[in-house]
RNA sequence: GGGGGCGUAGCUCAAUUGGUUAGAGCGCUGCCCUGUCACGGCAGAGGUUACGGGUUCGAGCCCCGCCGCUCCCGCCA
């Protein structure tokens, strides 16, 4: 070994050792006649001293000239530092190392941009850190997020394995079954014009493994969508997948929360507190106006359809009249927003196609409003009861269709939610954790455009049993056995008991979904076949692995958990990915190429 | 596909709203400095204001286009 110890290691018990250290030159200041170096490695950092009349001139030299980011390895030995030069802020902060002897194993150039110093590198362009991603991720906070993300890993397949699961691994080169996300296509050399698709999930594997008898499944799995990004979507990303044999519901959410909990101990020594609260998908919606309800705040919503019912305020009662609802929310303390901000409010209703958003806001005891002169007196005193109304308080109100009317209100009170963080009205501690089981979901939901109904989940979703009967009388109200995890408004993974039975996949497929016999054949006839010889009752979730890691890391964007991320382009700035091939790349792989060149590379 | 934000020195930012030679801190180079840890001091180098057009006596600033990064909508069974 180059080294005897890491970088945060040595402490005054070492007093009198001969040691060596390995890393890069962090940080060094050179006094004229003593140069102290910090050597950081993986682990930490420890402070080094090249003392002139311990040393020969041209080591000495040597270490005047060195730069950061260097490549050394220091050998000296282990003293206590002088009185009043202790450095409480790191952990080798009571020792030095007085160097002996030197060895510079690379030099390196001057840098991009500064690694040692926190304060500047987060403030850095992401497109210039990704670049030099090697840089970003010698710096400590990124390197803590890869190490956190290794544990969680090896604390999941630790807890998976207790319980009994197999981590088995499925093809990456899988076929193209074109329901939901876009796939990555990979064209088959061996059998011109035909394709492979990158898988969006293992989803069908992980069901032939239960037809398979594996009865306990996961992996933790890279999955492929290609579609566009987001802050928390990449094109490649990984999923604890896990699927089980004769279970119901409610061993999944006992499973889940067990392994939740053993996350949040190993990763932040949280004690969460399960069972998880469960929420119907109704109920989220109703309070909260979204499907993954963030409950760490209030703000709910607040339904006034009855109260609106016979007004004169014909907005809201012709809605109603329409078999709509009306529903407001009280933003707290928000009365002092701007125009601005109640235009950005007003944007987002328009996006759902409301005409637009009233509100009222309470200031100086009168509340202040283009549409409170329509209101009655009744009116009046219910919103002020049911709302809690206060001087101060900013009330926003939608009128339209159930579903929609709660989706506007569900953005717009995160929307708030926001301001009020950044006005410091609204403080939630960073080691607040709501988890919540939404559960009841609609197993269908209808597409107007293409007047057919499609899965709300996915077409393998069982029915709850007690609705399944109304699968072709009345889709609507079929409840699946769907279930997401959300935490702190962010959907952290989902799943669902899946159909076993051959017949009833069957009929979802071609009768409810109306996909063509033919065509059922040939996307999922090799699972309808599985199906037939044998298959348990099965079910299983997935969850967004990044995500978790992400929020355990308190960041918001999963980039910064994934050690080579892509950009909103798809692109990877280091190794400048995707980019063009060979005419003979192609011709192998029987393609050609409509798209317009751009820089093609020379012929291999 | 649509909308918003950003792009000025190696990095982070400024430039009095269209007006002299585009500045600062950090970094870098050189010199000085023996207890620093954001070391300190002195001096210096460093700019096609992403790129391409246009308007103007004059553009970092206004207009058009284009590229890149980012956030959101659509999309993500």
């Amino acid at each position: 070994m180059k080294r005897t110890h890491h970088c945060n290691e040595l402490r005054p018990e070492n007093l009198g050792q001969t040691v060596s250290l390995t890393g890069w030159v962090h940080s060094r200041r050179d006094l004229g006649g003593v140069i102290f170096i910090d050597i950081r490695d993986r682990e930490g950092r420890t402070q080094t001293v090249f003392d002139p009349s311990d040393l020969p001139r041209e080591l000495f030299d040597q270490a005047a000239a060195l730069r950061s980011e260097c490549v050394v390895r220091v050998t000296g030995q282990v003293r206590v530092r002088p009185a009043g030069t202790v450095n409480s802020k790191i952990p080798t902060g009571e020792i030095e190392v007085a160097a002996s002897n030197l060895e510079v194993l690379n030099i390196a150039d001057v840098l991009p941009f500064p690694v040692d110093d926190p304060e500047v590198a987060s403030k850095v362009n992401e497109e210039l850190r990704l670049k030099y991603r090697y840089l970003d991720l010698r710096r400590p906070e990124m390197a803590r997020n890869l190490r956190l993300r290794s544990k969680v890993a090896t604390a999941t397949r630790f807890f998976m394995d207790q319980q009994g699961f197999l981590e088995v691994e499925t093809p990456t080169l899988f076929k193209s079954t074109p329901e939901g996300a876009r796939e990555f296509l990979v064209p088959s050399r061996i059998n011109p014009g035909q394709f492979y698709a990158l898988p969006q999930s293992p989803q069908q594997f992980k069901q032939i493994l239960m037809v398979a008898g594996i009865e306990r499944y996961f992996q933790i799995a890279r999955c492929y969508r290609d579609e566009d990004l987001r802050a928390d979507r990449q094109p490649e990303f990984t999923q604890v997948d896990i699927e089980m044999s004769f279970i119901d519901r409610e061993d999944i959410y006992a499973l889940i929360e067990g392994l939740l909990k053993t996350v949040w101990k190993t990763a932040l020594n949280i004690d969460l507190q399960a069972p998880f609260k469960r929420i119907s998908f109704d109920e989220a919606l109703n309070r909260y106006g979204i499907d993954k309800p963030d409950t760490r705040f209030g703000m709910e919503l607040v339904d006034f359809t009855e109260e609106f019912r016979t007004s004169t305020f014909k907005v809201f009662s012709g809605t109603v009249a329409n078999g709509g609802v009306v529903k407001a929310i009280n933003a707290k303390g928000l009365a002092c927003a701007t125009q601005g901000q109640l235009d950005a409010m007003t944007e987002t209703a328009k996006g759902f196609g409301a005409k637009g958003l009233a509100f009222i806001k309470v200031e100086g005891g009168d509340w202040k409003s283009p549409i409170v002169k329509f209101f009655g007196e009744a009116e009046k005193a219910a919103l002020t009861k049911k709302l809690a109304i206060e001087e101060g308080d900013l009330i926003l109100f939608a009128a339209d269709q159930w579903l929609n009317a709660c989706e506007i209100l569900g953005k717009i009170r995160l929307y708030c939610a926001e301001i009020l963080k950044n006005q410091g009205k609204l403080v939630i501690p960073a080691n607040r954790f709501d988890f919540l089981w939404v559960i009841d979901f609609p197993l269908l939901s209808f597409d107007k455009e293409q007047n057919r109904w499609y899965s709300s989940h996915h077409p393998f979703t069982a029915p709850v049993e007690e609705d399944a009967g109304f699968l072709k009388t009345d889709p609507k109200r079929v409840r699946g056995q769907h279930y997401d995890i959300v935490v702190n408004g962010v959907e952290l993974g989902g799943g669902s008991i899946r159909i076993h039975n051959r017949e009833l996949q069957k009929t979802v497929f071609e009768e409810v979904l109306q996909i063509p016999p033919e065509e059922t054949q040939l996307r999922f006839g090799y699972m309808l076949e599985a199906f037939k010889y044998g298959a348990p009752p099965h079910g299983g979730i997935a969850l967004g692995f990044d995500r978790m890691i992400a929020i355990l890391c308190g960041t918001s964007s999963i980039r910064d958990v994934i050690a080579f991320p892509k950009t909103a382009k798809g692109t990877c700035l280091m190794t400048d990915s995707p980019s063009a091939v060979s005419p003979r790349q192609l011709r192998d792989l029987h393609i050609e190429l409509k798209a317009k060149k751009e820089n093609p590379p020379a012929a291999v």
